[in-house]
RNA sequence: GGACCUGUAGCUCAGCUGGUUAGAGCACUCGCUUGAUAAGCGAGGGGUCGAAAGUUCAAAUCUUUCCAGGUCCA
């Protein structure tokens, strides 16, 4: 320990029990136990009763596994704004929420139950993924309460809940009133493990390897000669590409674009016959096969001609029998490109959404002899029972025996292929019966898009992003075959199998639902799901109800009903917020949502943001590590919890704060040390402000009445500048652009300019000096300034210093009941601003000399500056010599006599005070002491 | 493969509608202090603004192409 001054004791040295370390990971508990046990949430709400509303919809988690860095950034950017509107004086309730059915629950379960499954009834598996999902409700509450989220955590709003049901019930009502749901087939992702159909939204892209096979389909009744003269006699053949051989046998159509140019080029080994193909993708068909390419030998022909080959008539491979009579014949279509394969595409309407087109087209029937488990059905009597990777290779090889395929049999690709979500294996493209909303009834996409338009997106582009997914998405596959999660309330007359599917019956539904939940469908008799007297057109009053349940993308875009039927004046919300991916999921499901049932949207503004990397710009996600490991990459996830223990949630809190989530938002220890550093820095200098604070009371020695010096205005204008800059930030939802102003402000302002020259004097005068006062008076608004503006981020740490800061009459009881300060920005041409510019000018001038005078071992207090200031400065400084002095920590300064800028460091005049160690040159009664320190050491 | 977004010092960010040698804080190095001390102050080094081409008297800022990464889609 180095040797004490000999008047040390006497000064008022920097005192407080507030702690120099956070202890974050031991303390923050304890601040959220007083937070609950006062119901600060609560307290927050009945403060702010009578307040304007400002209405957050909480986004629901998938209520699976614990939380991850993704839902941290989203819930602690939720927690951001509602810390921030609520503090600017609104009332801000958060219901926050949970999407608690579907298919990842259900297969978990089925998983933890085994082959007990089998004995188990619907209900008692339906129990199951209840227990299963609220256990994972209760583990992520716990983590998003641990991160200081404060919200109405006893009454979240989940999917299962029977209430959520009903509202799920009636929004499938609204749209059936209106006519916009049938039931269709149509060819629907379908995967054939977990036997359901899948939303887009359900498909994985990866790379997969399938059969290659050109096949020709010779054409029959058709004179070639009508295509092109020197063709006539000849035999004509029409060449597919496909990489699913397993849809040839349900293969009802070809399909060629008039707009591209054909050629028949001589079928190799197979003299008078030509094969049919675009021209632009001969060359690359002929090697394909295998085949000498000379364009010298095909025969071109014009587009006038070739229209003659629409409704031409060929034969298929290995089908005889026609379905209808417009079976087998070739179509124009002009989603037929030159990209890949002939120019010619094998149309097989139950398997392809182009092909289901055309076949609607020409009458065609949706044909998919497939069933549920990706096995044909006996309609394909030689391959029925085969899944179809099995029947690959069959009919491939039956193609080749007899003469129809024309590569090598065992070709293959590999290409990108949609992949099921949950099981990771390949799915099918399969028409399967299917409950659908329609997009174009009663214009629902043009009003979506309008309504995208009356909303704000931010950031803008997001706009851009949502209006082409609606503007091209094909109708709504809204049916699941699966048991955990909502049934759709409809029934078939078990005589005729017509479909009942009325809104008034479905309100029935929704009522029972409300009382006892969806699963009484599985539970009670058909006869008491449906209102008395429903009877059949065919005269049954004996009805089956579907088993099909909704897809979960519906029914989390009923959340914001579900939340408004339980309590009102939430149903009409402000702000949604989310990451940028949900501009395909929950914004637009909501959306669709919202016009059925209201006829708009449920939201005002969308925000939207990025995604969490890590230091090699890999999404920092579980699913994306677990990828990245398959992989064969080195990667490594640290769970959150480990970090929360180790250093607490204060650090997530600030990281969120402190990078731009509307880009992609980098997660590193290299980050998390930096906002570490300056944590340390912002909790130290509260610190030292709140132990410079001791025995200051702000009601005895308000601002409003001290002596402020020409600095003390500076740092309070500089504040005000602050708190200005910041609510404005805050309002923007720009909060890195709030924590950049507090970290500069924090380090700057405070710690390297104000404090650094005021605690001199702090220590010095007497302790109730009025120039002490005054300054402890700016340190006072300057605290509670900055902790509640800090406190949106900063919410523990900014609710420890507030507890530490001296008491008044009407001190809040937590920082959070606190209403933000007001500020006002510098204005630039101001007298203050000139003298802080000419201040900070010289400032920086006289650095340089004074660390050459202070590298010979003196305090910069030992130091006498004189300044040769411009002449446009000099009356501007010459008038506060002495405020200059303090501001660079100097005895004194003197104008020099020139005026070229020059700086020169002497040492200071006089005699040094023993205590406070600046120069004097006269001196109290007391050889050692300055009179202002004789006068502080005598009281 | 397509659409959209992103790419400025080691890190996080400023740089508006193009205009002097590209900024800040942190980190780093060096020095001071030991009366904010597991703290504080000062100084310094560090960027061909992802790459290339173009428009212009002038481009980090406009255009095009390319590269890398992300999101969504096929």
């Amino acid at each position: 320990m180095a040797s004490k001054g000999k008047y040390s004791d006497s000064l008022n040295l920097p005192s407080t029990d507030f702690p120099m370390r956070g202890g974050l990971a031991k303390r923050e508990p304890e601040f959220l136990a007083k937070w609950d046990e006062r119901d600060l949430y609560g307290e927050i709400q009945e403060h702010r009763k009578d307040a304007p509303s400002f209405i957050l919809h909480d986004g629901p988690p998938y209520a699976n596994g614990n939380i991850h860095y993704g839902h941290i950034l989203n819930k602690l950017l939720k927690d951001l704004v509602i810390k921030y509107k609520t503090m600017a004086g609104f009332r801000v309730p958060f219901v926050p929420g949970w999407d608690t059915h579907g298919l990842p629950i259900e297969l978990a379960v089925d998983k933890e139950l085994g082959k007990k499954k089998r004995e188990m009834s619907r209900l008692e598996i339906r129990q199951a993924c209840r227990k299963y999902a609220e256990k994972f409700v209760d583990i992520q509450r716990d983590e998003f309460k641990r991160l200081g989220i404060l919200g109405d955590w006893d009454n979240p709003y989940l999917t299962l809940h029977k209430s959520y049901e009903a509202s799920i019930v009636k929004a499938l009502s609204a749209f059936a009133k209106d006519g916009a749901l049938y039931r269709g087939k149509k060819p629907v992702y379908w995967c054939p493990k977990d036997r359901t159909a899948l939303a887009e939204a359900e498909i994985e892209y990866a790379d997969h390897t399938s059969p290659s096979i050109y096949v020709r389909f010779p054409m029959v009744d058709f004179d070639p000669g009508v295509l092109n003269a020197s063709l006539s006699g000849k035999a004509l053949s029409l060449v597919i590409w496909t990489t699913t051989p397993w849809t040839i046998p349900a293969n009802l159509a070809v399909v060629a674009y008039q707009k591209l140019k054909y050629v028949a080029v001589p079928a190799p080994g197979k003299d008078g016959e030509y094969l049919l193909v675009a021209e632009g993708l001969a060359e690359k068909f002929l090697r394909a096969i295998g085949a000498e390419s000379d364009p010298a030998t095909w025969i071109a022909i014009e587009e006038e001609n070739f229209l003659a080959i629409e409704g031409a008539s060929y034969k298929h491979p290995f089908v005889t029998e026609k379905k209808t009579e417009n079976d087998f014949k070739v179509w124009f279509a002009d989603y037929v490109t030159l990209e890949q394969g002939t120019g010619l595409v094998h149309t097989a309407p139950g398997h392809g959404v182009d092909d289901y087109k055309t076949g609607v087209a020409h009458g065609l029937e949706v044909y998919a002899p497939i069933d549920n488990a990706g096995r044909f059905t006996d309609q394909v009597p030689q391959w029925q029972g085969l899944k179809t990777p099995e029947a690959n290779p069959k009919i491939v090889e039956l193609l080749h025996e007899t003469g129809f395929l024309l590569n090598k049999p065992g070709e293959s690709i590999g290409h990108s292929y949609p992949h099921c979500w949950r099981c990771k294996g390949p799915v099918l493209f399969r028409a399967t019966d299917q409950w659908f909303l329609s997009i174009d009834h009663n214009d629902l996409r043009g009003r979506a898009l309008a309504a995208i338009k009356e909303t704000k997106w931010v950031p803008a582009h997001g706009e851009g992003r949502i209006h082409g997914m609606i503007e091209k998405r094909p109708d709504w596959v809204l049916s699941r075959q699966r048991l955990w999660g909502t049934p759709i309330p409809v029934f078939y007359c078990t005589e005729c199998d017509e479909v009942h599917a009325e809104s008034t019956t479905m309100d029935f539904v929704a009522e029972l639902f409300l009382e006892k939940g969806g699963d009484c469908w599985y539970d009670l008799p058909t006869s008491e799901l449906m209102p008395e007297g429903v009877t059949c057109k065919c005269g049954s009053t004996s009805f089956e109800p579907e088993r099909a349940i909704v897809d979960v993308w519906f029914e989390s875009g009923c959340s914001w009903l579900a939340v408004a039927a339980q309590r009102e004046e939430l149903g009409d919300p402000d702000l949604y917020l989310e990451g940028s991916d949900q501009h395909r999921g929950w914004f637009h499901s909501s959306l669709l949502v919202g016009l059925g049932v209201a006829n708009k949207a449920p939201y005002k503004t969308v925000l939207t943001h990025g995604f969490v990397l890590d230091e090699n710009d890999n999404p920092y996600s579980k699913s994306a590590i677990e990828r990245a490991r398959k992989a064969g990459k080195k990667v490594k996830y640290v769970p959150p919890n480990d970090v929360i223990n180790k250093s607490g949630a204060e650090i997530f809190r600030l990281w969120v704060a402190s990078v731009e989530f509307r880009k992609d938002m980098p997660y590193t220890d290299e980050v998390l040390k930096g906002l570490t550093d300056w944590y340390r820095k912002f909790r130290n200098t509260s610190r030292f402000m709140l132990g410079n604070l001791q025995g200051y009371s702000p009601t005895e020695h308000p601002l409003e009445t001290a002596e402020l010096s020409q600095l003390d205005k500076l740092a309070i204008a500089r504040l005000n500048d602050l708190v200005a800059r910041v609510l404005t930030s805050y309002e923007n939802y720009e909060f890195h652009t709030v924590y950049r102003a507090l970290v500069d402000y924090v380090a700057v302002d405070l710690s390297a300019l104000y404090l650094d020259v005021v605690k001199g004097n702090l220590y010095s005068d007497r302790t109730d000096a009025p120039r002490r006062r005054a300054t402890q008076a700016v340190l006072f608004t300057i605290t509670s300034a900055l902790t509640r503006i800090a406190a949106p981020i900063l919410s523990f740490t900014a609710e420890d210093i507030w507890q530490y800061m001296p008491d008044w009459e009407g001190k809040a009881a937590s920082v959070h009941l606190c209403d933000l300060p007001e500020g006002s920005l510098m204005d630039k041409d101001s007298p203050e601003m000139a003298l802080w510019n000419t201040f900070k000018q010289y400032r920086d001038a006289c650095g340089k000399s004074l660390e050459e005078f202070r590298a010979q071992k003196h305090r910069s207090e030992d130091a006498c500056v004189t300044i040769h200031a411009a002449k446009a400065d000099r009356e501007m400084l010459g008038a506060h010599l002495d405020d200059f002095a303090e501001l660079i920590i100097v005895s004194k300064v003197i104008l020099g006599d020139r005026d070229d800028g020059t700086i020169e460091v002497s040492d200071a005049p006089g005699t040094r005070c023993e205590r406070c160690w600046r120069w004097y040159e006269s001196m109290s009664d007391n050889p050692d002491l300055c009179s202002r320190c004789a006068d502080a050491v005598a009281s």
